[in-house]
DNA sequence: ACCTGAACACCGTTCAAGT
DNA sequence: ACCTGAACACCGTTCAAGT
């Protein structure tokens, strides 16, 4: 940064360019963040290799000398996402220091609109995904959790690790409010279920029809429904293990 | 089907094409299980308007006559699928009809192995989803949850109403015993927590290592803590507005 | 009026020619 | 040895020319 390598003459030759400063020598973790704040900007379907060398003021053909291929880059960015997740807090109760930690990772999501999306579509973990799960499973054996019941908590969990869940209805609000209530009252008479449920939820917010739920609220009210019964499952094998009566299992 | 309109002297100009007979008119429901069909086949990258024309004897831009565009297609293709979800069972339990719906989206689901994608990356529902979706809420509502709670319910369930859940960590085999067991030995220096799991799961299994989890189990036990944590919440609420005494249970 | 070939504006990636 | 322009093999989609 305070020590810039650029001979003033160099600057001179360059200083007609529109783009930012370039000279300063690529490396992945430039091309990574680059991209991380171009999708960022533009959305995950505006990031191109040939965009984000664009960004970078340099040829396409440069960026494959740092990354294989596209998806190595996106495995990358979803790398820079995990990193910004925080560290587990110590010593407290399971169950506060895993919502702690789902709660920090959704935040972290939640500033990378596209991570979810790309975290969902790959297929074989990188290191630092490794790592963040071998912490997080280290949260539930630690908290006296069995192997296989860490297991189990795992998939019931699912994307939630990550911080987000799929959206199973877009019950987010339009920008025109009189739009939208038209749109409820035609779907009211074809899905009197889905306007059942949605009135109700409106009228909890004491709002304009239409306003949407609050998903943070949501999110939290499902994580600890899992957590108040993966609490149970825990508790209930634990008992199981003390007593050696029935048909109790040791190790 | 059995009155072909086609005359026999078409039939026999046509005879020497390797392709399947076209002729027949195109219309939405051709191309929407053809686009199936492929995906099937090929997976959903390799799907494409080129690919699909090609695959039903006709020019690229015919499909343009029937679809807007690709993600017209892809909604068409997602709501094949819906339509494959058997019918709601009725008069028995809220749990047991649920519980079987949901069961029997993923037996669609995994009948196209795109479909779970494509579904997260579609925004806005079509009719045929909206009708699923009033369904399931309707199978709430009867069951005596109230519609805020339902709505509860439904950001818990999450994807898992399709039939699907995000996998957080791919421990399915590799097709070598022998790489697998090396791969597995350096990750457990590395990640000791996966490890440990992993073993327990393999264990329990008594296979060689890496045989993987039972995916099928691991969503049925999910989906039931998530089914008997909301069976929970529904006797509560029912109780609060039954008897005003105590959190006492009814029904 | 209907159909469709060619073209447009993009992709990710390869490769060989240039320095 | 390094860098990069041009090219390849694709996309989805537009549009005007052909019948």
């Amino acid at each position: 940064m305070t020590s810039d390598p650029r001979p003033t003459t160099v600057m001179l030759e360059t200083v007609e360019r529109t783009e930012q400063p370039r000279r300063e020598r690529l490396n992945r973790e430039r091309v990574f963040r680059a991209a991380v704040a171009l999708a960022d900007e533009v959305g995950i379907e505006g990031l191109s290799m040939r965009r984000l060398a664009d960004e970078l003021g340099v040829v396409p053909m440069a960026l494959y000398k740092h990354v294989d291929n596209k998806d190595e880059l996106l495995a990358g960015m979803v790398d820079v996402v995990i990193g910004e997740i925080d560290p587990p807090a110590s010593g407290a109760d399971w169950k506060i220091v895993v919502r702690g930690r789902i709660l920090s990772a959704r935040r972290s999501l939640q500033r990378h609109q596209w991570a979810s999306s790309v975290i969902e579509s790959r297929t074989d973990p990188t290191p630092t995904l490794l790592a963040y799960m071998d912490s997080t499973i280290g949260m539930f054996l630690a908290g006296g959790f069995s192997a296989d019941l860490t297991h189990h908590a795992l998939h019931t969990i699912g994307s939630r690790v990550y911080g987000f869940t799929q959206e199973v209805l877009n019950d987010s609000q339009s920008v025109d409010p009189a739009a939208q209530a038209l749109v409820v009252q035609r779907v009211a008479s074809v899905y009197p279920h889905i306007a059942e449920m949605v009135n109700a939820v409106d009228h909890d917010r004491g709002s304009v029809v239409g306003r949407g739920c609050d998903d943070q609220f949501e999110f939290e009210f499902a994580l600890d429904l899992l957590l108040d019964g993966l609490e149970r499952l825990r508790r209930k094998e634990a008992g199981s293990l003390a007593a050696p009566t029935a048909d109790g299992v040791r190790d």
